[in-house]
DNA sequence: TACGCTATTGCAACTATGTTGCAAAATGTT
DNA sequence: AACATTTTGCAACATAGTTGCAATAGCGTA
């Protein structure tokens, strides 16, 4: 694990610091979204309020992380899939949010449909966000 | 005017203040869609800060708006079309926010795709917001 | 129109979330 | 090991939203 959080951090041009390798843990043993708060609860006190706020920047912006909208209006991380490199994200699948555990998951194989758009309205970015109950809360896991 | 949102008020069973009146005519007077700061803009310094929160929340509970959730996290809120009863939104439109103006824009014309669900997902709610430049932005209003 | 009950509002205080500047500490390069 | 550069922690601040409670306004009834 330790050498894969490393090796990470080092190809996306990252300096190897505990905070980053911790923060950057989280996200590998589990396998929903998390919040900041999720990751707050995850680090303990070990790292200040607002290193967590800057490595998560800092996990966006290198391509590491992406960030998925929610209709109660938190923010959620997720880890990106290889193909995301920096800047450039290429998050296109649907996410899901479990109105019973209340995690939220990458439904990695669920491409967002195209949409007709009406005249003059030029889409360049399309969020799809799906609520319900999640395979583990219908225990189908 | 006033006699409209007078009868919208009293057909949402609810009672006629001064603040509802004068919340409820933001939305009239807008095309677009609102975030708690365009309202307390509107309606100036008349209203306790509290007050607009309360009132919006009163609105959602009666279905007399619906919240669109955004990517950067802001909630706005839109009137909706005669279909959505109190606690029973019919909001299934795509939302449309212009990275020029910043505006929120309910295309109420545009519906929401269906998606296939993996095995053990149920949904029950879809958003979907797409990003772009908007009719006005782009000269074709 | 005045009365009284109920719903609504304003105020104050509080919590949560996120940001910024700056000094101290850690990183990585030589 | 020493240095320049990043990163971190602290403090302070900004914004968004909530709650309890007393004062006020709305509305049905007499």
């Amino acid at each position: 694990m330790e050498q894969k959080l490393i090796d990470l951090l080092k190809r996306s041009g990252l300096s190897i610091t505990d905070s980053r390798k911790k923060i950057l843990e989280s996200f590998f043993q589990e396998n929903s979204a998390l919040a900041h708060a999720d990751i707050e609860l995850h680090v303990g006190t070990d790292f200040d309020r607002v290193t967590i706020y800057r490595t998560l920047q800092t996990f966006v912006d290198k391509g590491i992380i992406h960030t998925i909208p929610t209709p109660d209006n938190a923010v959620v991380y997720a880890l990106c899939k290889d193909s995301c490199s920096a800047g450039h994200h290429h998050d296109n699948h649907v996410h899901f949010i479990c109105d019973n555990c209340n995690k939220t998951f990458c439904l990695e194989h669920v491409v967002v449909p195209a949409v007709k758009m009406p005249t003059g309205f030029n889409a360049s970015q399309i969020d799809m966000v799906v609520s319900g109950i999640c395979n583990f809360c219908n225990n189908v896991s």
